[in-house]
DNA sequence: TTTGATTTTTAAGCATGCTTAAATATTATA
DNA sequence: TATAATATTTAAGCATGCTTAAAAATCAAA
């Protein structure tokens, strides 16, 4: 098993990628983890020798299949513990994701197979990402529209809100949005791109990084 | 908050410590966490330059106040973990030493105090180990008989069990021992130090090396 | 109390994973 | 297409925490 660099290396080359289906650069890397530029070279190549990744000087980075394996089996742990976390140990929704974001390298199959069992194999996380299964299988998704491509006047249901940082999603818990809360979208404001929602007969207004972090599906009138 | 070496550094300290109550030595502790010498002497002198341990050469070692502090701060985690474990996620008894020496180091106090609340601020791990509170204070102990010292014929309690390697508690039970079983010392055998006990109407014979794992309180008859 | 065995420390070296600064490749712009 | 801006890699260095081998201190036994 690849330390805690390399397991959150790769976790996120996996989410990076399936932002835009392409290879992740140096540099998207190197924000998201806070590092060097410099750091995600060289560490590039210790994975690729690994065989984790596929990567070509100047080119980016892919993940391999076994690199995929293990992204997702890190994921597992993630979604798993935060889940718990909010389940049985009533944490709030944005106490989770750093305490997750350390435990998941320092679980065992065994521990978090008993956490799966205990939570009745859940299919989703408390932030509505889909938890992988002890097979590294994904459960199916419905289609997901990022907020910021809604239209004025219709309805949708939040079922994905990225859930870092966490004074981002505690704002959300605030003002009572949650996981599968039912939204209008009232209007959309060109000149800074925020929105402003309906929830519970209440308008938001909700600026450009929020939305970003808002995935909905449409909700079908009847 | 020190790295993850130095907190289980801080924490053999404290165990040697309370085995016998003098400064732990070098090759004691390099024993105990299974590396060299060499890499003791090196620790030490960083430990002590932090101001977590006292420190002459050729002297041994020993916790200063912010040492035990934060030692018992450790052992905290380590024996929270472990029951809630068992109690919460129906794990073993053998199953959950090694998690948690791992977990021990990525807890935050926040969460570890969630996990105490959950638990009822329990006061004994399964092993029977005290459990120190929030506070770092430890619960009043019984006073404990290593089992080797006990009488042939008198009847005894169990109250502590050393929780490694896993194999030997796993043994223990197999056999049906358990943390406030009922035993009686039936015969001691002096030319390999083996002692007989009846547990439940049946004899086990226990090897030294498992003896000096059992600390056990005199019942009174009446 | 001197000698020899044992324990402990020092020294040198290595792997991991970062950093900043410099060099180099790629890409965009004119 | 040449040049400038940007992205990426290389180079050098540092902290942590190990290792083995050699040196030094302590302890035990005659
Ligand atoms: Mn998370
Ligand atoms: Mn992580
Ligand atoms: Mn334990
Ligand atoms: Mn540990």
């Amino acid at each position: 098993m690849p330390t805690i660099s390399k397991e959150d290396y790769l976790k996120s080359i996996y989410t990076l990628n399936l932002q835009d289906d392409k290879a992740v650069s140096t540099s998207n890397l190197a924000a998201k983890l806070e590092i060097s530029n410099a750091a995600i070279s060289e560490m590039s190549k210790k994975l690729y020798d690994l065989g984790l990744i596929s990567y070509e000087k100047y080119k980016g980075v892919e993940l391999t299949k076994e690199g995929k394996r293990i992204a997702l089996k890190i994921l597992r742990r993630h979604r798993l513990w935060e889940l718990f976390m909010i389940k049985v140990l009533n944490l709030n929704w944005d106490e989770v994701h750093d305490e997750a974001e350390k435990l998941e390298h320092h679980t065992s199959d065994f521990l978090i197979d008993k956490i799966d069992e205990y939570l009745g194999f859940p299919e989703f996380d408390p932030h509505g990402a889909p938890i992988p299964s002890k097979d590294g299988v994904l459960p199916e998704m419905p289609k997901l529209i990022p907020l910021n491509n809604c239209e004025i006047g219709r309805k949708y249901q939040v079922l994905r809100v990225v859930d870092s940082p966490s004074e981002l999603i505690s704002y959300l818990g605030r003002i009572g949005m949650n996981i599968h809360s039912n939204i209008e979208v009232v209007e959309k404001l060109s000149f800074d791109n925020s929105i402003i929602v309906m929830l519970d007969n209440v308008n938001h207004s909700l600026s450009e990084k929020v939305v970003d972090k808002i995935f909905v599906k449409e909700i079908e009138e009847d």
